[in-house]
DNA sequence: TATTAAACTTACCTTTAGGTATGTACTTGT
DNA sequence: ACAAGTACATACCTAAAGGTAAGTTTAATA
């Protein structure tokens, strides 16, 4: 597994958004630079911890600017780069997908949540029923 | 954490096209039905139980419809519904992108891979030394 | 009667992602 | 001397994703 080798563009792309909060910390950087602090605040749910790793990951693909103001406290603000602008442009489609399906996909997602309660259960009686 | 809320249409999205295999999947399917075989040898890699999970969740989804011809041995044919293939529209200037830029993304994420080895062998050598 | 072929199914295991909780560094203001 | 504020770092744990390998079903055929 020494090198990456994508099979389509898409596969590569997902590499770099792939995760559950990269897209969230995008979508914010979009009205501008943040603060780590801020961008806290601005991605519900999210850890500290989960924040510096995904933006962290985000520098190194080059998507994302960290400037460090040097002072204390600490003040350190992200912003997108160009390239993680052009990624922005190219997700705008299928976030529009998204928004247009979103009652749809939240019943399907419901739905297969019934499927694996209904099999852990069959699971459990069976295993239970076996002692 | 009963029903699901998306923030944006691209959380809902991703929520589909998640994991490794969902759109290595429907990239062949793209040029008409498949069969189970078929797509095994289409995706290369892929275990047969990967196979099936994505392709069910799909047909769940309602991106895929599972045809029976009830023969022996079985014949099963997958194709992309409209919803689908509507989903393949919306993806396409992601995978353009990722096209685009997929020398730099490979070359940031052999970047990542030997960062995270690095790290690897200092905890070690600490762990080691501790000793 | 045994075999074959295709599409699953199941059990078990390893790896990775993500969560929680606590600690650290540094300087300004008290 | 010390408390406060901010951006991390680190250790530990759980849950989910994914891999491997073996078994199951069915009717036609040898």
């Amino acid at each position: 597994m020494g090198l990456k080798e994508y099979v389509c563009g898409l596969e590569a792309a997902l590499d770099v958004i792939g995760g559950k909060w990269k897209v969230l910390i995008m979508w914010p950087l979009k009205n501008g630079a943040s603060r780590f602090g801020e961008l806290k605040r601005e991605v519900p749910g999210i850890s500290e911890k989960m924040l510096i790793q995904s933006l962290k990951e985000m520098e190194l693909d080059g998507i994302v600017l960290r400037q460090d103001f040097k002072e204390v406290p600490p003040r350190v603000e992200y912003s997108l780069t160009e390239f993680g602008r052009s990624l922005c442009d190219a997700l705008q489609p299928l976030c529009l997908w998204g928004e247009q399906h979103m009652k749809r996909i939240e019943a399907c997602k419901e739905q297969c949540e019934m499927q694996r309660r209904e099999k852990e259960e069959k699971a459990q009686a069976l295993s239970h029923a076996s002692t």
